[in-house]
DNA sequence: TTGAAAGCGCTAACAG
DNA sequence: CTGTTAGCGCTTTCAA
């Protein structure tokens, strides 16, 4: 095996010049296509790569994008992932995992991998931006930037999100259709717009029932598990406890199932429990978890699909955000209220 | 804002040549302290990032490191992500995220992502290497690979896995201690190595504890949920089923309990079960499973380092894996055979 | 200690 | 259609 190849020895071989083995590898019409075939052929038996360092520098280019989470660590984004990096990779797109664990200095350090290279685009599933961050309100389209799951307001970036606050009415609504009355809400940290939401659709369908939500019945989570249990036991030594649950997310629904379970409540016997997210096992938890599916992959498919739309330099229309839709997947875990 | 600065601006601006810049940057000690400062203190100022392109072109790396999954979508690998994650990034690299889906071809472009300069080097955790690749035999330690979680015979990498037999042994162990006879086993996709060991170490807690293993006790599966299920019904349908099982990882333990369930057996009290892996909601399932923890952030991190410690050029022996210690957490889905 | 200059491998004008 | 040439922005000899 001798040294790798580079465009060069190519053209050496093939007895023309750099800039036409260049354009017959990217398919130029601008070369026969007789020559165009001998180059490729050369190409793959000297085992031909391009340097993409070479490359991304003189197109000013990464063909990657960077995709923000909170928490590489929650399955909850796996799906996403995977949608974003299948419309990648046929774009051909490679996608950098960016992890910022809430750490503004982890937040600005990806904003600034935009900047400096390393990748061309961002989709942003962190709620949030930046502090001191850039100028990315002058010219909104320009900013190679997709909100995805969470929002930003005025930030004059495309979002894609589901209807959050329309997901959570229509579970609490079955809930309602139940015959429940006596129906609590573990949220996620609230001032949090998604949580805001969710919480926002409970109340909607409470007051449209005209049921009554006494303050104690909204407990504040941080959508982690002990998080669900905690504020299962604290619902559940108000004198008058619910009789059912509508968690904001699947983890602290586990979470409540678990406590109850472990302070002798039947789920859903006694207390009902619904849940947010669809878990990859949610569907084999016991009871089988009554929960709003978000279409994961799609939200990831159509945010790259938007960057890869801001990318090729297209206008992008921020005020309509793409919303894509739920569905509430009843399961075992809610019934009737008992007597 | 103007356009993005370069060394050369800087130079420009403090009125020296962009060499001096660049090792001014660089904190090499060539440059006086002075200089140094007021350089740092200009880029700053400036706002100014070093284009990456550039420097990998010139310095011939890429400060990424690719870490190769068979499914992005398996949470499993989650933790060990984090894991890598952690550790790439105190050294100054970056994490690209590969995902072969069993798929040869893709198995192979990720190595030719490593010839082109994406990445400096490779964490496996496929168990194959790809058909024809390349010489990885010539220079083993040359090679910046390491094999993770997985095995792979005959190809001179190193390696950081688990005693997955002993592992297993020490679970099928508690099983036997607990008083159970007939204990069946759910296992992986048994050519490979991983299925096989995990098989190897129930067989060899039945042998050492006198105890025969008929062959319908021995299921096959492939780590999915539906399979768990599938195999749980095929050995209760049999004369003499199990009073316990042993399962090749948590996912079909689940769909196995849920299957038991179903067919009104309870866990523990009918049959016991035991896992392998302990994801993550493992502890919130019902009843809180009983499994074998592989250290998986750990397993991220050692593999990582492997990786820097090649990549910085040592020499690393491949004859001796690097194998870390699991943990039996011993939960509700275990207990005494009734009766 | 600093500067001038030579590329890293590739693409894209510009000429022919 | 093809070749010549000029960089992309950075690091690193080699001289001073």
């Amino acid at each position: 095996m001798r040294e790798r190849p580079k465009i060069k020895d190519i053209a050496k071989r093939a007895g023309v010049s750099v800039a036409t083995v260049s354009r017959a590898l990217s398919d130029s019409t601008l070369v026969t296509a007789e020559t165009r075939q001998r180059i490729h052929d050369l190409a793959r038996e000297l085992n031909y790569r391009p340097n993409v360092s070479a490359r991304n520098l003189r197109t000013r280019k990464s063909m990657s994008v960077l995709l923000v989470v909170r928490d590489v660590g929650n399955p909850f984004y796996l799906d996403i992932l995977k949608g974003v990096e299948a419309t990648a990779r046929e774009a051909g797109y490679s996608v950098l995992m960016g992890n910022t664990e809430n750490d503004s200095a982890r937040e600005t350090e990806y904003f600034h991998m935009l900047r400096d290279g390393h990748a061309d685009g961002m989709i942003l599933m962190t709620g949030k931006l930046p502090a001191a961050g850039g100028n990315w309100s002058g010219a909104p389209t320009r900013v190679p930037v997709v909100v995805a799951l969470e929002i930003i307001e005025g930030a004059g970036l495309p979002h894609v999100q589901v209807d959050n606050a329309g997901a959570a009415r229509e579970a609490v609504e079955h809930l309602i259709s139940l015959g429940h009355r006596r129906i609590a809400h573990i949220s996620g940290p609230v001032p949090e717009l998604m949580s805001l939401h969710r919480r926002e659709g409970y109340r909607q369908a409470m007051r449209d029932a005209g049921l009554e939500v006494p303050d104690a019945y909204e407990v504040r989570g941080d959508y982690l598990l002990e998080s669900g249990q905690q504020c299962c036991r604290a619902l559940f030594t108000l004198p008058e406890p619910p009789t059912a649950l509508f968690v904001a997310n699947d983890e602290m629904a586990y979470g409540a199932a678990y406590e109850l379970r472990r302070m002798g409540r039947d789920v859903p016997g006694d207390v009902s429990v619904v849940g947010f997210d669809d878990l990859y096992l949610s569907k084999a938890f016991y009871p089988p978890l009554t929960t709003v599916s978000q279409p994961r992959a799609e939200i990831g498919h159509a945010a790259m699909e938007l960057l890869l739309k801001i990318l090729s330099g297209a206008e992008i229309d921020c005020d309509e955000p793409i919303i894509l839709p739920t569905v509430l997947h009843i399961r075992g875990s809610t019934a009737p209220p008992q007597g």
